[in-house]
DNA sequence: CTGAAAGCGCTAACAC
DNA sequence: GTGTTAGCGCTTTCAG
């Protein structure tokens, strides 16, 4: 039923290693025998088996995306941006979704390993020494954390963080909480270290909680905790999270920004979509997925490159964060009107 | 540097053959020969190669879900539970997205042909002839479009616009605009004859706005022309197409739904989120994506059997539907009181 | 420029 | 129960 190699080579009477050469070295064939080849590939419906030329080539052109959960609004961008942009190199992506669970991941890529030419694995949920054995059975890019010694791209969201509080500061907040994501997240360590530094620059109170499920019903989990805490101020580890929390404000009666400022990460389509809007940081996810394919690709050329990309993040200042008790406008005020906020 | 069986055999003084069984069929092998092997390929690092052994057995144990867009929401519960449900039956999911493009599709379907049992088409652009055409090349089971001969699964759309379309015109609503979606669309071909249809019989007037893409800004420009249209509710396509057509009503100052009602299709994550929540047809996406992966796998032991599972489909009433000019408690009255809507 | 032969990693009869 | 032999669909020396 499948056309192979050999019915185009009966076909135009010609050797197997001909055809073959068609396809994998055109030029080294004749015109005329080429133009006949690619006749009879074309009416008899052959497609090389690219699954067979791997095992020869060694080669699948595939290459491997693993993500933790599809559903969370972070990701789609960072897919397509890297599918995109491998199709344009003549690569393929596969994806795969982990359920945020590390022993799925880990089976994952041992599944992945053999059927394409490298992995990009983001957000991995793995130890590093886990990650290091397994790149001994197939080259792997980390996004969202570096590993030593394997090439990595990260976004810089210790900055993002830093912002965040500094932002929130500014406006008057002195007791800000910190909403931790999941356990093994290098981007969580990263927040936590980063917030709770500036915040004892800057003078000013961080209460940590956590680790968290990085989902709306995580961030909903902490509304008590927030509460009782008696803070003004809340970071969340990701948009979801801080979605999840307004939700459950919102359903509490408590006003944003007006009572509590609510500061997101990741500048997911969602943030344009709460009420009110979602100060947030934003990660330039689409430029991570394109350079985890670029270093991927040229890895394969030169396997003593490992290298670390950090890209920057920025503040997105929406309508979620207004001013605190402590002001300089005045308790109440406002440093800047909200673009679409709550009428008070 | 990669291990295969045959060094598992020379470390083990057994031949390939009996490594091979091993994994694949253990109970033919001498329970102590078993064991010196596992041991000896877990001191390797041995696992066996998918692709190769695809070569001969002619099955991969993976299966391909090609989507139109996956930043789209509809589409990743649908993912996450064809993916859970068919790791359950040892297979392995690989997603790939086609950016709503017929082309990219076609050429996704026959690079992934040889590296899966079978694919699940989603929302396909192509047309019925061509999809045949690619069935003959691998095991395809169509989602969101029944195509003659061919196995799918369909959600109940029409049943979804045709209870839309009586919601509105129960709530007083006698001019209807219906967003249409994208060219190619069985869905949209659905939506379009049910809520004609159901319009006439109930002395409505429905005008026809597309195709257009279907996303945020495809609704989002159809602004102006339901303006124009002067009509009191609108069917969106989807759920997509409906928050972009709100959020242009509201940068124009139109109520949602005191001047204007508007329905969605598909009920998303997104539709809790708008601004005021989103009356929308909710589609059994996680159970389509199980019901895709049975029937591909089934599809394979036998492959006389095509049938065609439609699947029912439900109105979830929120908050951007309101009562019209011909309400039955009179002009500007209500039905219902809004769960969390505008108050006006 | 084209044919012959070997072999990628693995499984599947068939013997022993 | 295990070894032998062939071969999946393809590429790649090496001759000619």
């Amino acid at each position: 039923m499948p056309v192979t190699i050999r019915d185009v080579a009966r076909v135009t009477g010609v050797h197997v290693s001909t055809v073959s050469r068609t396809f994998s070295a055109p030029h080294q064939v004749n015109a005329e025998t080429r133009h006949r080849v690619l006749a009879a590939a074309e009416e008899l419906g052959y497609r090389p088996n690219r699954a067979a030329r791997a095992l020869i080539t060694g080669r699948t052109h595939n290459i491997g995306l693993i993500v933790a959960d599809i559903a969370n609004p972070f990701f789609p961008p960072l897919i397509k941006a890297a599918e995109s942009h491998a199709r344009g190199r003549d690569y393929h992506v596969f994806v795969a979704d982990t359920n945020e669970d590390a022993s799925v991941e880990e089976e994952l890529v041992l599944a992945l390993a053999k059927q394409v030419d490298g992995i990009l694995l983001c957000s991995p949920r793995m130890s590093n020494a886990q990650i290091e054995k397994l790149s001994r059975d197939v080259p792997l890019v980390i996004v969202n954390r570096p590993v030593p010694g394997l090439p990595a791209v990260v976004m810089d969201v210790g900055q993002g963080a830093r912002l965040a509080v500094e932002h929130l500061v500014a406006l008057g907040h002195h007791d800000i909480a910190l909403l931790g994501g999941p356990r093994g997240s290098w981007t969580n360590r990263e927040i936590r270290k980063s917030a709770t530094l500036a915040a004892r620059s800057l003078g000013a109170e961080l209460t940590i909680f956590g680790p968290n499920p990085p989902t709306e019903d995580g961030g909903a989990a902490q509304l008590d905790a927030v509460l009782q805490a008696g803070v003004t101020a809340v970071l969340a580890y990701n948009d979801l999270m801080a979605v999840g929390l307004i939700d459950a404000l919102d359903h509490h009666g408590v006003k944003v920004p007006d009572q509590i400022s609510i500061v997101g990460i990741d500048d997911t389509a969602l943030s344009r979509r709460t009420r009110p809007t979602l100060t947030t940081v934003a990660t330039p996810t689409a430029a991570a997925g394109r350079a985890a394919v670029d270093m991927l690709l040229q890895h394969g050329d030169d396997r003593r490159t490992t290298a670390l990309v950090t890209l920057q993040t920025e503040l997105v200042i929406r309508d979620s964060s207004g001013p605190g008790p402590h002001s300089p406008a005045g308790p109440g005020g406002r440093l800047q009107p909200p673009h679409d906020g709550v009428a008070s």
